[in-house]
DNA sequence: CCTGTGCTTGACATCGCTGTCACACTCCGT
DNA sequence: ACGGAGTGTGACAGCGATGTCAAGCACAGG
């Protein structure tokens, strides 16, 4: 099966190769009959450019990549989901790459992927989003970049952002509304720099409402269900045991849910849990997590069409390159009113 | 940033671009001496060949696809996970994409996809990698395919399996072993065909046992945690309930134990429950899931390697073109002996 | 000394497309 | 009628690599 190419449908069409090529490419300056003609040739013979001869001659890229430090996350796959629906729709092709930290050579890894092969853009997602390293290897390529909740150096490149803060802080005025007043928290990881902002929504509302937070009830997570099953056991285990525990995300949450579970206390008679993200687990849990809806695959869509938009140039963006989308809070069955004892 | 060419390599080297291309391809008939010189300018420029160029004259292809059917399951995440690992040591780059049968267009979709992008091979995975118009279309284009647990046209294309039916009946052999005579089964998605050696094994087990399987324990579902929660309340809500289920994957699993949760049925006192995958989720339910694992990520990663060999036109593989991965029955607390009331 | 063979190298065309530029033509105003 | 601006079109070069082929060279055998 020989590919198709420009010169054939030229040939069809009866006209130079560059016709058919400005008639693909939108370009002005072509009768419009001679545009329609030729679209219909095109159509009829199912003709599709060679996106890498494209790519060659006009150093524009059909390619979008994808980085994340943990692909197996159910947040990970969450972004993926939606930046692919996107991406068939935009006609671009999405490539996942895994990049982290380890060992000497991970930036000169990832400067030789990017040099075999020129992005269109890159998304990044936390924590790598916080690299700068990272930051200034796509500056130094010139590959545009747009960054999932970023932590740190706003404004540097275009973002897709939520109110972390706010939505915590929501979260756990809902909490103190049920009537509790010790609550522990759990941090993700440290790393992931966007997500400290939760923290401080915690604190503030804590604050707001002049309840203490001790040390001994905010524990460090990293974001897996172990470190919330452990980070649980050491709450519960503690002489003040706090009546709701907001973990950052939902693995962890779960976790403390286990954690629970194991030392036969009741959820949510006589714990609350809350987690964060609405992730997939939240509802095939028991009791179902409360938790914050982050609108993830919407995120991952805003980020293909900023990177679109930055592609053809739409200085429309122009300052506008940051997308803050909102959360909901979704109330389940892990949270209740505080034990009265 | 002026990207690095062939050119400059060569001019640095003292050499013809050509000479390079060969140090960099490791072809035949270069010089030693030379090739060591040439491949110290190359490491020391980190020069890196750009991949489109390379495409374009060669018709050879650094791109892989991953195609998916629903890139959110955890298994999807798993094998992606094990592909990308490994394309990153054979440096190739991982294009992943969705397809899905809605529609009228889907076929002329992917096509459009695969033509304006060749890709040097492609992962099929369930259920996508039984639906024969695709097979046709990736035949069509000559696209080398390895499939991920193929359920039919056994031979067709290179592929990577494990028993599923020797795997089901070990588990269900576990399950009476422990007392279990009264065994419901919850079906994965009819589409994923090589699902359905699940239910052959379990049957098979049951055959041996000289139990009984009747029609109401065998369960329809899609592999979703709500399907799995559904059939989980029809199975325990009935008069002859089970002492145990077994359901097709975890996700459903976990279903079945919300449902038992639901129901107050302890678990594994009164009902045992075990999955089939070992998804990450498995060890982050309460009680953690019996399970079969089934190694996804090193799957994947013998995929990519098929698709290498298959380009490397390595004949050595000739006919051994199936790998088949064992699997390995994992015993948790979801599951213990038989309610002896 | 000549021819043949095998190794080593580079010149050149080519992959499919787009950027650039030149050319042709139409439609003005003067 | 003529210069100039604005349109429409195609010829041609080149993007950065590899395939092909021919040429140069060394060494063997006749």
């Amino acid at each position: 099966m020989k590919p198709l190419t420009l010169k054939d449908v030229a040939a069809r069409a009866g006209v130079s190769p560059k016709t058919v090529s400005r008639v693909i490419n939108g370009e002005a300056y072509v009768r419009p009959e001679l545009r329609a003609a030729v679209q219909r040739v095109v159509d009829e013979l199912g003709y599709r450019p060679n996106a890498f001869a494209r790519e060659l001659s006009s150093s524009r890229s059909f390619l979008l990549g994808l980085y994340f430090d943990d692909p197996s996350s159910a947040y990970a796959a969450d972004l993926q989901r939606g930046a692919l629906a996107r991406c068939r729709v935009l006609s671009y092709h999405l490539v996942v790459e895994q990049v982290s930290r380890d060992g000497e050579g991970w930036l000169a890894e990832c400067e030789a992927s990017l040099r075999s092969m020129r992005l269109g853009g890159a998304i990044l997602t936390p924590p790598l989003c916080d690299w700068p390293e990272l930051l200034d290897l796509f500056a130094r390529m010139d590959v545009p970049v747009v960054r999932i909740s970023p932590g740190d150096f706003p404004g540097r490149t275009a973002a897709v952002e939520m109110d972390e803060c706010g939505a915590a802080r929501e979260l756990t005025e809902a909490l103190i509304a049920l009537g509790h007043r010790t609550i522990g928290f759990i941090q993700g990881n440290p790393e992931h720099h966007a997500a400290a902002r939760r923290l401080e929504g915690f604190r503030a509302a804590m604050a707001a409402a002049d309840l203490p937070v001790s040390p001994q009830h905010t524990l460090q997570g990293d974001f897996t269900f172990r470190s919330g099953l452990e980070a649980g056991e050491r709450l519960l285990a503690a002489a003040d045991r706090p009546s709701a525990i907001f973990a950052a995300n939902d693995e962890m949450a779960l976790g403390v849910l286990v954690a629970a579970m194991r030392a036969g206390i009741a959820v949510p008679d006589r714990l609350s849990i809350v987690g964060f993200d609405d992730a997939a687990l939240a509802r095939m849990a028991w009791p179902p997590l409360s938790t914050v809806r982050q609108p993830h695959v919407e995120m991952a869509a805003a980020a293909i069409d900023l990177l679109d938009g930055i592609a053809r140039n739409d200085d429309a963006l122009g300052n506008d390159r940051t997308r803050r989308l909102p959360y909901t809070l979704v109330l389940r069955d892990s949270s209740g009113p505080a034990p009265t004892s």
